[in-house]
DNA sequence: CGAGTAGCTTTCAATTCGAAAGTGACTAGG
DNA sequence: CCTAGTCACTTTCGAATTGAAAGCTACTCG
């Protein structure tokens, strides 16, 4: 991912779209914030055991770019945790529509307890 | 992206499609694919400008996890096309998705012309 | 023969990744 | 006061990946 955050490939949504997310790790994080994770510690504990450096980065970005804000919960010491945006929230059907893409062409994907992020979270039986 | 094609690094859904097209160019070949486009040269034509070895790599990638298949239309000189398998052609909602969110939270990303990929195309007024 | 086209492969410098160690700001215990 | 521990990162550095460009193979056409 280039660390220019402005400069796109073109005006393709799908390419600006991948220009935003389009890395291994970065929908890990929304996926997570999702599920309720908000802090540092909780994404690293994520089965995926994504790099501290790698994380700090990818949150570094999505902040940079209005997906999450980070909002302070203590002073002393200084915490924050991480909250999605309305636009980072707004991935939730990328989400579903990739979950449910693995669910029906990947064998061994577990299918989330409904409710994964948002809607549509029912039927699941493979159609090919 | 790793060239191990079968290591996983969970079985969560949203994991194992990144895995496979978590990154910066795949589902931009697949978006040409959708859009009709079926040779090396075309997908080099796109205004992404996708270097040729990363496109090399890519097709595969895509091809060795059986999202396309190669197809020969000609033998002399040996010339060949990629097609979308029903596995690879499964991503249409995904990125018909992505499509949905850059036009709604990204401005001045290009609304396409109805039938990007497939079903959905309709409403493209800011809902945020 | 020489030029051109299509589809790759190779080369190589630069960027990015990721494992691991280090840092800063605390809190709690002895 | 000293030591240990937690949280949230940052830094380091070797390995892997990227991407610009050049090269290669197999043709066709004039």
């Amino acid at each position: 991912m280039p660390e220019t955050p402005g400069f796109d490939r073109s005006n393709c949504p799908i390419a600006v779209t991948l220009d935003l997310v389009g890395d291994r790790w970065t929908l890990i994080v929304v996926r997570d914030l999702f599920r309720g994770q908000k802090r540092f510690g909780d994404f690293l504990r994520s089965p995926e055991r994504i790099p501290t450096n790698i994380l700090a980065d990818r949150l570094k970005r999505l902040e940079a770019h209005g997906l999450i804000r980070k909002v302070a919960y203590q002073q002393r010491p200084p915490r924050h945790e991480y909250h999605l945006t309305e636009k980072g929230a707004g991935l939730a059907p990328v989400i579903d529509e990739m979950c449910r893409w693995a669910n029906t062409f990947v064998p061994g994907t577990l299918v989330p307890p409904r409710r994964a992020s948002s809607r549509l979270a029912d039927r699941s039986e493979p159609q090919a």
